[in-house]
DNA sequence: CTTGACCTTACCCTCACTGGAAGGTCTATA
DNA sequence: TATAGACCTTCCAGTGAGGGTAAGGTCAAG
């Protein structure tokens, strides 16, 4: 058992989100006589838990999904290859949209003499006098 | 000179973001007598300015710096130029990051049975079991 | 004269936190 | 015992870029 900076050092989560996760009834742990938070081993479990899944990219309400799966013994292995699935497209699809969005953009960049006369096809092309 | 609606579908933006680039000063439009906004063709020039500068990915501070360069006749190409650049540079960091998660993933749900059993190598990652 | 489309402001909601203020508690040292 | 400083608590407000809804004013057509 201990207090929420032990907690925040082992997870590696600032002491800030480990709060915001206990007042959305993610992780909630004991409480001392003094009112300190008291976390289990079992709590930084779940805390690590959700650093992980957040870092990969899950939401908030994936990673509650996710966790009551974890903690779930009866659970389907199909049911998390499900998400992390369309994680995986949602993310396809993400990547496709940025690269198009750095060609534009190096496209009109590389055109651009970047000297200090006002001609400038990035302007005329945000302008739209260009399309 | 026309109303909200009308710019609306000129710009392909939402009124309420048209109001919202009101509120944060960004094209102030004129008011007719009824006080309903009243947008001339320079106000739907610089809303269609802005939602091309958004769909490519610069955030409305950055916006603003274009806008502003856009008015300016005596602007260097070389600052818009620069904006560009770093832009660029923040999508290919974005991209890979992108990627690593991809890849990450992809490993987790290819190495997944997906069946009814509780067996699953992504939770126990996530666990940090494996990790 | 009424209906429905359009417009106005004003307020709270989102997501996933982050920052700060005001105050209580704990531990070490003088 | 006093006190300094590190830690903890709750509460309030803000971020970015709008979205939702309500209550009400205005306008054009039938």
């Amino acid at each position: 058992m201990m207090n929420i900076g032990q907690a925040s050092e082992k997870t590696q989560l600032p002491t800030k989100t480990i709060r915001y996760y206990e007042e959305i009834l993610l992780v909630s742990p004991a409480r001392a006589a003094n009112g300190y938070r008291d976390y289990s081993e079992q709590d930084i479990h779940q805390l690590r838990f959700l650093q992980r899944s957040r870092s990969l990219g899950f939401t908030i309400e994936e990673c509650r999904l996710l966790l009551s799966l974890y903690e779930d013994d009866h659970r389907a292995s199909a049911d998390v290859k499900a998400i992390a699935r369309d994680k995986v497209g949602e993310i396809d699809r993400k990547i496709k949209e940025l690269k198009s969005l750095r060609t534009t953009l190096k496209n009109l960049a590389d055109n651009c003499h970047g000297d200090d006369k006002p001609n400038c096809p990035i302007i005329d092309e945000l302008a739209g006098t260009k399309a």
